[in-house]
DNA sequence: TAGATTGTTAATCGATTAACAATC
DNA sequence: TAGATTGTTAATCGATTAACAATC
């Protein structure tokens, strides 16, 4: 049991326990690879390797027990208590998140917004919205790790210089600026300690318009099989 | 010159453009593999080897043109006029998207937003929120073909296969349903002839608290090389 | 037993990286 | 020429798929 838990199989587990808690709830106590597979959309033979290599096995006949999937997935996934963001810039994108209601049920709070406009201000807020330059000094007191940013673009990639320097070491990228690293980065957009993933919400766009039309031209040149 | 265009190097095509517009707007006339490489996060041998597969060729010592590389990525991205979509469900995230500003400047046009509830309907405004019911007409008539799906988790499935019947060709799916189909589907997750993008906002941040909690516990066991 | 399911290994597929010849 | 850059091929890495033995 010596294989590496790769980024895929890491949301591959994410799903998995998701829809574990659900089948939990339900009253369900056994599950197939089979259905598991269905439910996220992977092969039964993606679900039992992942399952072997997180060290976790099953009754040849009666499948896997629900419950000792999810204490293992937990495990794996580091996820024991809730855990803490913070939303940094609170235009339309950032305030939508602020009041997103489905992070409670994942297990993800938001503890505070950080904007410049001081008409977006409201430190009484059930969730508070702070003075951007507060920010440094209140990711350390609360020990912040990660952030989501919905800044605008044109001020994207300083506002990520103060984020990392503040200690932030996660964080999911709204804007469409590539953020980039004065060091060196590894492949995953690390810099120094800080993990980037981008939500790139028009690239996404224009690559459904790139593969639909694709899946027309190819449905003229290729025979109905 | 017969290779596969995969979804990967689409999206670095996609990045290769707008830099390049960028560029060309800052004067530039000529373009490094290595720099442009830089740009998107690439190697030089990656972005040659795109070019390569795209059919472009640069000069041995002065690079890449840039006009003639813009004029070949709008081409193979097939990306002529104006991308006209629609957001299905005008809640929190769907009433943001309405007002995102990159999306004209990306050459993505939001023509309509639709849903449920009464008090959000507004058929005058700039964007018009139209009742949920009209979807299928409008979407007939307007010949529209990709939407942003953002209503509520519950209802995401029964919408889902509305647009599809209406004939939406992909959605970019901001619920954190898995969208599925009754028919059968391809690996891109492709419902008859529905692509599906997911942008699962809560899944990529418990991504990042794993790769923060991963790479805090082998700095720890690794040794410093 | 027969049938169904797990679990593991090998094969394949996909994409990136490395290496280097070609050449401006 | 020397140096820098392209362009292509082969090697490698990564992940999925296929196949099948084990077994409940």
């Amino acid at each position: 049991m010596e294989e590496k838990i790769h980024r895929p199989m890491v949301l591959r587990l994410a799903r998995y326990l998701r829809v574990l808690q659900k089948l939990k709830a339900l009253g369900f106590v056994k599950v197939f690879s089979n259905n598991l597979g269905d439910a996220i959309g992977a092969t039964p033979a993606v679900v039992r390797k992942d399952f072997s290599v997180i060290g976790i096995s099953g009754n040849k006949r009666g499948g896997y027990l629900i419950d000792a999937l999810i204490d293992r997935l937990i495990d794996v996934l580091g996820k024991k208590e809730t855990e803490r963001i913070i939303v940094v810039g609170c235009g339309r994108i950032g305030s939508a998140l602020l009041e997103y209601r489905e992070f409670i049920r994942e297990g993800i709070r938001i503890v505070a917004g950080f904007d410049v406009s001081r008409d977006r201000i409201e430190p009484e807020a059930q969730i508070p919205v702070l003075p951007a330059d507060e920010l440094p000094a209140f990711v350390a007191r609360e020990e912040i790790e990660v952030a989501v940013l919905a800044v605008p673009d044109q001020v994207a990639t300083s506002v990520f210089e103060v984020m990392v320097d503040a200690g932030i070491r996660g964080i999911l990228n709204f804007t469409s600026v590539e953020l980039k690293c004065a060091a060196a980065c590894d492949e995953e957009g690390c810099r120094q300690e800080c993990t980037v993933h981008n939500v790139n919400i028009g690239l996404e766009i224009e690559n459904l318009f790139y593969l639909i039309r694709l899946k027309r031209s190819s449905a003229l040149t290729e025979p109905v099989e």
